[in-house]
DNA sequence: CTAGGGTTAG
């Protein structure tokens, strides 16, 4: 196309540096990605979405930043697929504020209709970073906008609510989820046996991964491997006990 | 219906 003096319309552009980001070679991406301009093409969304979903696959997030502020300095209204790009790319980096603060005023805009995935990203990671309060203000929000949860989303609170050792919140939002008719999966399950197992109550793990789970044919590695563990915690715990208790009893930790 | 993407567990 250069040879014959053709200047790619935006569609073949797209395409081309869509190629490029898939192989990894950014910087070529990045280089002719500048050269739309000078060729008199202007990007448009679907561009920068490219371009930023190739930059945080590669890591360069101040990169992506930079490409989000320029899009929107040029007056451009991200998308569904803009948003997810940049707040998925910086949310598995645990950079989920600087996420939120960039797309909040699109999203709270109500111009455009967000898919679950970039409310789910938003969920996770506020849980990672133990902002469980904005990740439930999230989830009411994306039912505000008729966005229902769905099991991931279910599944990403329940991983909060187990780490934390909040059973009780667990089983709620598991009964919850039910009755909305998601039918939880195996990670669901695991979610709750790591919960039962932290919270020294490998039996009802071993009960529910056994009675349920085997039932409805949800049971995997992890959820063997998870309860295993917990058992040998706790013959490890009962056999230390006991060893301690006959060396004090025999008053042999006043002779250190 | 000419292009861009995928989030959760041991």
């Amino acid at each position: 196309m250069d040879k014959l003096n053709y200047v790619p319309d935006i569609w073949a552009f797209n395409i081309y540096l869509n190629l490029l980001c898939r192989e990894k070679m950014i910087d070529l991406a990045l280089e002719d990605f500048h050269s739309i301009v000078k060729k008199g093409r202007d990007p448009d969304v679907v561009t920068y979405a490219i371009m930023i979903d190739g930059v945080c696959k590669v890591g360069r997030f101040n990169s992506a930043v930079g490409l989000w502020k320029e899009m929107v300095g040029k007056g451009l209204s991200p998308d569904n697929k803009a948003c997810c790009a940049l707040v998925v790319g910086l949310c598995e980096v645990g950079k989920v504020d600087l996420a939120y603060e960039l797309v909040v005023e699109v999203i709270k805009g109500g111009n455009v209709e967000f898919s679950t995935l970039i409310y789910n990203a938003l969920i996770s990671g506020f849980c990672r970073i133990s902002r469980i309060d904005k990740a439930q203000a999230i989830k009411l929000f994306m039912t505000k906008n008729g966005c229902e949860p769905d099991l991931v989303t279910y599944n990403v609170l329940l991983n909060y609510f187990c780490n934390e050792l909040m059973l009780q919140e667990a089983d709620k939002l598991f009964k919850k989820m039910e009755r909305s008719g998601i039918r939880p999966d195996v990670y669901s399950y695991n979610q709750m046996i790591k919960g039962l197992c932290n919270t020294n109550k490998p039996d009802k793990a071993y009960l529910l991964m056994v009675n349920k789970m085997e039932a409805d044919g949800l049971v995997d590695a992890v959820s063997y491997n998870t309860v295993i563990k917990a058992f040998c915690k706790d013959v490890i715990l009962e056999r230390l006990t006991s060893c301690l208790r006959i060396w004090v009893g025999r008053g042999l930790h006043q002779m250190w």
